[in-house]
DNA sequence: GTCATTAGATGTCGAGCGACATCTAAACCC
DNA sequence: GGGTTTAGATGTCGCTCGACATCTAATGAC
């Protein structure tokens, strides 16, 4: 308790921007300010010190989680020089995988915030983040026309309704179906 | 207030089930049970004496939510007899289309519920229902291999997508790729 | 070293939640 | 048609929510 220096509170801040960009992953948008704050080891009292409202983190945790995967891109692009299609194939691969099913809280935002934004469980700031990170993820997997955008919609879709069928053989089903149509037409 | 008849009991009970299946579809599960029993015209007292928990109401709403989906289905086998093609091509327009984005909670399930189902939202029956609503869906779509599977995927990552995107001009981008791609494959 | 500042802990608020008890009046059985 | 049953209205419970007030103790400027 007590005062804390502000090199170690904007740390705390950003330990909970970034452990609230996990939780709304893995739960939702709807988990509440002090389990976030609880996530990165602190109380719901400090909350509105730090940030304006339970929105503008929710709009800040989304950018975070958006910013790593364009990072993912960028690093899958370094360990494949020269070949942007043996990196595409690595990360479609690794985005079909049971792994990444089975954690979300470490996993694609698009995937895992496209019902809360979609509802209105974000504010306007979130919304306008995941948009431009559909099109970055479009751009980045499709080079011509509208290919990368339907590429998107299939691995996408079957990520999310693999997670949707968990506990089903179906579930493992989807993850190989998108995962060889996706690689036979590369 | 007072008592109702056997046969109107039935009736409200029957549309609590319709009612919820349409607010659970806009809103997602988290929706009060004062505000499904107030949809449906009534108040929320009545509630146990209908459904043992909120649980068992969205395990049967979801379950009216899918046979209302099967039944499209078959409606558009019936309006294009020895043209499965035609019928097909019909509901995929339809699927795509912005009127079915701006309208979840008349639209499809497997798109509406993804989530909530994934994240315990919802109870083991919405998610046993959800299941065998996937494979349905999947086996209507596509007759041979996992082809099913795949336009399956597609299709409802391109709805939920661009629902997601709504406001931005990506939404309809998306929706507009998604039906190219499934219609000249045909 | 002193003291004003402030990060974070503790506590409180009005509202809404799922669940259930109680009340009431109309339906059903004889 | 009188008594019993019961669908639905009203009310209450313990809990959680977002938001904010207050308290406390360590920081950091002088």
């Amino acid at each position: 308790m007590g005062r804390v220096s502000q090199a170690q509170a904007q740390e705390n801040r950003r330990r909970v921007v970034e452990t609230a960009s996990r939780l709304i992953r893995e739960q939702g948008t709807h988990v509440s300010v002090a389990d976030l704050m609880k996530a990165a080891g602190l109380t719901h009292g400090g909350f509105y010190k730090q940030f304006a409202s339970k929105e503008e983190l929710i709009g800040e945790a989304a950018a975070h989680a958006f910013a790593e995967l364009a990072r993912h891109h960028t690093d899958g692009l370094d360990r494949h020089p020269g070949e942007p299609d043996a990196a595409q194939r690595a990360a479609i691969d690794a985005y079909l995988s049971v792994e990444h099913r089975d954690s979300p809280a470490d996993g694609c935002p698009v995937a895992a915030l496209a019902t809360d934004v979609a509802r209105e469980g974000a504010g306007d700031e979130a919304r306008r983040v995941y948009a431009q990170g559909v099109r970055d993820f479009a751009d980045w997997l499709g080079t011509e026309d509208q290919d990368g955008i339907t590429r998107l919609c299939t691995m996408f879709g079957a990520l999310v309704l693999s997670r949707a069928t968990k506990g089903s053989p179906l579930s493992e089903e989807i993850l190989a179906a998108a995962r060889e149509a996706l690689t036979v037409t590369d």
